[in-house]
DNA sequence: GCGTGATATATCGTTTCGATATATCGAAGC
DNA sequence: GCTTCGATATATCGAAACGATATATCACGC
């Protein structure tokens, strides 16, 4: 994933359910979305970073984990340089989700504007639960008018190019084609449900 | 698309076919890749940038699209400044491939090492037709194992989740999975297509 | 005690991103 | 002829994400 600023909305939205830190925050985000998508520290730690110092999450100070029955002078000396703050290792900094921070995730799920690539989407369909039915409506059908934009520019790109590509390049056009063909029978049986869900209570939740 | 140097292959591989400028590059990546793969200017310059420092591609001096009579003092004032290099505009900076830009396209498409994500897979099915037959078979089953371990991967997750996940990242998970079971069939019919054209012909190596 | 692998935090340099600035050309419209 | 406009074309900027790597602790099996 690449775009700017796409990760501040899930690990607020992580957040917003119980506070963590970051390795924990990592597994979340890939059971979540499945095995493709997996953040790299030098995307999740500065993305936290940020969102302290715009006080949006707060870092909790942990009990030590271990009261370490401290012996020797050696483990003493070693404590005392770790009292308070700072060395690093297992110190599990626990991140909570701001009251600013909870007003800054809902802002940020519910623009529905531009969120309309795969993974823009796909983040905002595991946060589903946040927004209103109407809004949620109005995302998978801007997403399903993407998708088959999309689909129009395969077709008028292989009518123009058809002769000059290879087999390869043939075959994996026609097979993106057939995947974006299917992301849009699967969008169709989303809007379906979340359709025949409207005029009743809530949807599920589970 | 988000790899570190990844471009370069692709790029290099276009202009081996014929000598271009930026903007045609990005126009036949799109028509090579389809409409989703989209080059962006911040990313496709500064690699034709780095490509001829280290000389795998040289500016091609075109010549001047228009003769354009210089009458005037300020017309001659501005030719000078023009003359040689530098000033934006239509200039149309064509690149060519070089010996040593030929020699590292081949490596780096060679190397079947770790190309098994999803865009250096594409990029490189893109220029199979330069690879020799058991390269290409060796690649296609490494992208098979990759997506089959995934798809464990996507088992192993719903067995631990399922019941922590609501139901539209359910779906989404479950699309996902069929969305991968479909990739695999396609690289199987790929996988397919080359042992037939292999024929009995070449005896697998000794 | 000793190694190994999982847990955990963090930064580094490079690359990619979207946005934007600048300029030229051709065709359309006046 | 003049001007506006959209396509062509090159280029850079700051922010963000990347893979790789360093460091440290803990739980375990041996």
């Amino acid at each position: 994933m690449k775009q700017p600023g796409m990760l501040e909305m899930p690990v607020l939205g992580l957040l917003k359910g119980q506070e963590m830190h970051g390795y924990e925050l990592r597994k979340q985000l890939s059971g979540m979305l499945g095995p493709f998508w997996q953040v790299s520290w030098g995307s999740l730690y500065p993305t936290l970073r940020r969102l302290a110092k715009a006080e949006a999450v707060e870092k909790v100070v942990e009990p030590k984990p271990k009261p370490a029955r401290r012996t020797t002078k050696r483990a003493v000396a070693k404590a005392e340089k770790t009292t308070f703050e700072m060395s690093p290792g297992r110190r599990k900094t626990v991140y909570r989700i701001t009251p600013y921070g909870e007003e800054l995730f809902t802002s940020m799920l519910e623009e529905t504007a531009a969120a309309v690539d795969a993974e823009h989407f796909t983040l905002k369909l595991a946060f589903f639960r946040y927004l209103q039915p109407d809004t949620r409506l109005a995302l998978l059908e801007r997403r399903r008018a993407y998708l088959q934009e999309k689909l129009a520019q395969f077709k008028t790109n292989l009518r123009d190019y058809r002769e000059r590509i290879d087999s390869y390049t043939l075959s994996l056009q026609n097979h993106s084609m057939a995947a974006t063909q299917s992301d849009i029978e699967w969008i169709d049986e989303l809007i379906r449900e979340e359709r025949s869900v409207q005029g009743g209570a809530t949807p599920t939740q589970a």
